[in-house]
DNA sequence: ATTAAAAGCGAGCAATCGCTCACATTATAG
DNA sequence: CTATAATGTGAGCGATTGCTCGCTTTTAAT
């Protein structure tokens, strides 16, 4: 059996030419995904955008679902940046301060791209390779762990695994839904009231001994 | 203009064999989102496996979307129901206890059928006619506002209507993530964990006063 | 029995899709 | 300049999709 000679084989771009051909298709895909929407992102429409040949296309990437991953990819290592950025600042603060500073900083990084976080969340199918996009979390559980384990005295919890869960998972909840489906919570002093009652909500969890 | 005569119209079932074939059809459509997922499920398909014809099928459903957002809401109704029933039975309770059993029923809510519960919400591009899908808690709100109010005293939050808002979306995102992507953490004495914390999470919040 | 409406049928059309491949162009190295 | 690799091209294939329409069968009413 013989090796296809260099038919198949999905590059990697090493040229400053090719490189740009990549940037070029997947900035396309992430314009398409918001103008016109995900059934509308065919590799055809995509490569047009982008202004090169669906042949250009298929050498960087091995298919659709590739490219949309690859924008999804890029959508979530901005929103870690912004995250690791504040919990860095936010490391030596008491827990009171910090969780108000994370959730404020939970709507901020909804709000990077909002259209696309949107069809990234509504419209993906998470099917093949795009099963793993899921949430946007991954890593924030471990970021918000280790921030609790520095502050372990404060808290009163029993397991720092469940308790970053119970967190992160309820503060991404509430600032996705709030940004996505209730935008009239997020003017004006509805707003405060929303970051207020969410820290509230968290501190009130994690200091609380009252209860069982 | 001529009215075409009898072409398009996408009839209600009247009679009792139409009904039995609608019914084919809804069910049909679940059962291959479950076993072959969405893109497996065509409309030919779907006639396929429901024993009828495509025409007969485009006499009852105008186009495959419709026959997803139906399948899609008659298992709204099921958690609605069960949701309900719930909510009714501990309506008299305490705050405390009512929040216990509604965690309990959250999870419950998510075993109806996990897997089209999945499907529905990782693979169904909430587009055209699905863009109202959704959550599944469109109703909850108002049915848990409701418990609130006749809770008013016991309270300590300003808005009802906040309130509301939040303890549901936190509860649904726990419960909804961890069946989906914890299942070890409802095995044993995790499970327990879980409900404990969840409910110390929203009580803590609904009750505690001396947090601003 | 007659008739008309209701329900059901399925071959097949038009459109689209993801993707390939034979070829052209551009860059790099010897 | 020449050779070779890297990059780019786009017509078009094969498969699939959502859906239509002329037709048959079933049901209900007269």
């Amino acid at each position: 059996m013989v090796r296809r000679p260099l038919t198949n084989p999905r590059k990697e771009a090493s040229q400053e030419r090719s490189r740009a051909t990549v940037d070029a298709l997947v900035e396309a895909t992430a314009r398409i995904l918001v103008s016109e929407g995900f059934d509308k992102a065919s590799t055809n429409r995509i490569a047009e955008v982008a202004g090169v040949s669906v042949g250009s296309l298929y050498q960087y990437f091995p298919s659709k679902e590739a490219l949309v991953a690859a924008v999804s990819e890029r959508h979530r290592q901005e929103i870690m940046r912004l995250v690791r950025g504040e919990l860095a600042k936010v490391a030596s603060q008491p827990i009171e301060q910090g969780v108000r500073t994370l959730v404020a900083v939970a709507i901020k990084s909804h709000r990077i791209d909002p259209k696309l976080h949107r069809v990234l969340a509504e419209q993906i199918p998470r099917v093949g390779r795009l099963e793993k996009v899921e949430t946007f979390n991954g890593g924030n559980y471990d970021l918000f762990r280790t921030y609790l384990e520095e502050h372990r005295d404060e808290l009163c919890v029993d397991s720092l695994e469940l308790a970053a869960f119970v967190c992160v998972t309820s503060i991404e909840a509430l600032t996705h839904t709030a940004v996505l489906h209730r935008p009239k919570m997020l003017c004006g002093e509805t707003a405060e009231a929303l970051i207020d009652d969410a820290t509230r909500l968290v501190v009130g969890y994690l200091k609380g001994c009252e209860l069982r």
